[in-house]
RNA sequence: GGCGCUAUCGUCUAGGGGUUAGGACGUGAGAUUCUCAAUCUCAAAACCCGGGUUCGAUUCCCGGUAGCGCUACCA
């Protein structure tokens, strides 16, 4: 009967994770999915880390993905008082109390406890202080902890994870308010989850542990928890958590590697939620964004940690690829050349109708964006260095200098200039001599491209043109006469 | 250490008391060819271990093991 609103609380902290943007994506399919709404919030109550710069960068990065969201983004920042007041009012119920043991006294405490290898848990020293007590030490900074109770356990329903219970006397008076008066984590979420009207509580399973802890708060403040739904984690190649050491990490640096922000998104889908089959029977792993929002549910989400697979990553990033309808093709490519630094700000109908071609032709053996402006540069520019590999590989004959001289020379005068008629061209040339099609064929590629691989060479000459080719093949004829010295 | 959670091919996973344990990525072989990609065919590849329950457990229960998470005046 109520609407659904969930949310993605990102804390600026860094930029913005993979684990994150599945985080924030699962939240946006959970509410396109019920029509409900989707919150944005900013969790920056640790002062010390949390920059601002970081907010745009996680910003960008989930409308780069096109995960639009219909409220906030709403910084806790902001929100202190609020806080101060959940805290106080906790404290007035008699469920939270003023604690002046220092950090560093906790700190000294939890260590010999460790020493002694005794579990170590908040020793209750300012639990129950008398009032001449508290009023003795009223010059020490206080913090505010939460009163766990003795005995009892706590459990919630976890939609991914099911019921989940733990013993109070395993749960610790945990600090609400720092003796600085910041809110802890702890404070933040219940305040904010009840105040922006949260349904649904979405997020990592790091955060499992720490469940029961708010649903004692909201129990403190006798209001209904939120439903909760807990996510398995995503781990590195040697299943660990996913971390810098892992390599890229971040959106952005995904999207810098050329990764279609629809690839990416449907990849991340993919590790820990299975779709139901399509509605041929068959299992199905590309879906659209609008294919994800209509199957989505938090009933098929895994409860096990999922490893980041780069390589399916990258076969699924050219399964976009090689699908990109025309114009976006056309758009992607573009920026990618610009970025490069091979492209005109401002193309002529020339150069706009040679992009469409060379791009078509890179389409279905591109892997990523990257590939155009690298594997493909020599179709875009003039300005390609010859790989060596490709010279070892296909420049070993001979007569090649003469031969390509030869071949410029006739596809400078052919007409038709089209694939038909170029090949035809270079076939009879290579009968003549006696040699081989294919040696011809790979030899020019390198002098059309500098690279041993490349698309179709006829179709190569197309794209570039009559004049281009010629002039490469000759360039290519001087490039050997003058590195053929023999030795 | 304590507490919690998890466990199917190398990876992501489907399945579920009786199945040839299915799919995808990756890997290998072949077809094709002008290099590569694509495509097509084929192949190898998994139910963590031990007890129970049962006529029958990969599936249900218990224990072990392993992994991960939490155990902060981080989030």
């Amino acid at each position: 009967m109520s609407e659904i609103r969930v949310r993605f609380a990102p804390s600026p902290t860094g930029f913005l994770h993979v684990g994150g943007a599945r985080t924030a994506l699962y939240n946006w399919l959970f509410a396109r999915h019920h029509g409900g709404v989707f919150v944005l919030r900013i969790e920056d109550t640790d002062a010390d880390r949390s920059k601002p710069e970081l907010v745009t960068a996680i910003l960008e990065s989930l409308q780069w993905l096109g995960l639009d969201w219909d409220e906030g983004p709403y910084y806790q920042s902001a929100r202190l008082d609020r806080y101060r007041r959940l805290a106080i009012e906790l404290e007035r119920r008699d469920w939270a109390y003023p604690c002046f043991c220092t950090p560093d006294e906790l700190q000294a405490k939890r260590a010999r406890s460790e020493a002694e290898r005794r579990p170590w848990k908040y020793d209750g020293t300012c639990r129950n202080l008398s009032a001449v007590e508290r009023q003795a030490r009223r010059h020490r900074p206080l913090a505010l902890r939460f009163r766990v109770p003795d005995t009892g356990e706590t459990s919630f329903d976890d939609k991914v994870f099911g019921h989940i219970t733990v013993e109070n006397r395993d749960l610790e008076d945990f600090v609400l308010l720092r003796s600085d008066g910041q809110p802890t984590y702890h404070l933040g979420v219940v305040a904010d989850d009840l105040d922006m009207r949260i349904t649904h509580v979405i997020r990592g399973a790091d955060h499992l542990s720490n469940t029961p802890k708010q649903v004692l708060m909201y129990q403190a403040i006798e209001a209904p928890p939120p439903t909760f739904a807990h996510l398995p984690l995503i781990l590195g190649p040697d299943r660990q958590r996913l971390s810098k050491r892992h390599g890229a990490t971040s959106v952005g640096a995904y999207r810098e590697q050329g990764i279609l922000p629809e690839a990416l998104l449907n990849f991340l889908a993919l590790l820990g939620w299975t779709p139901p089959k399509g509605p041929d029977g068959r299992e199905r792993e590309i879906l659209s964004r609008d294919e994800m929002v209509l199957a989505f549910s938090l009933e098929a989400v895994s409860k096990s940690n999922a490893v980041f697979d780069f390589e399916k990553l990258a076969w699924m990033n050219s399964e976009y690829l090689r699908h990109l309808p025309r114009e976006r093709l056309m758009a992607v490519v573009e920026q990618e050349l610009k970025s490069a630094g091979i492209w005109p700000e401002r193309p002529n109908a020339d150069e706009r109708q040679r992009l469409q071609a060379a791009a078509l032709l890179l389409q279905s053996r591109a892997r990523n964006l990257r590939d155009f402006s690298c594997a493909g540069r020599a179709l875009f520019t003039d300005e390609f260095d010859y790989d060596p590999q490709a010279v070892g590989r296909f420049w070993k004959e001979g007569s090649l200098a003469e031969l390509l001289e030869e071949l410029a020379q006739r596809l400078a005068r052919l007409e038709p200039f089209d694939l038909t008629e170029t090949e035809r061209c270079l076939r009879a040339l290579a009968e003549e001599r006696g040699v081989k099609a294919g040696v011809l064929i790979n030899a020019a590629r390198v002098a059309l491209t500098g690279q041993a691989v490349a698309p179709g060479l006829f179709e190569v000459m197309l794209v570039l043109g009559r004049e281009r080719v010629a002039q490469r093949l000759r360039r290519a004829a001087d490039y050997l006469r003058r590195n053929s010295r023999p030795s």
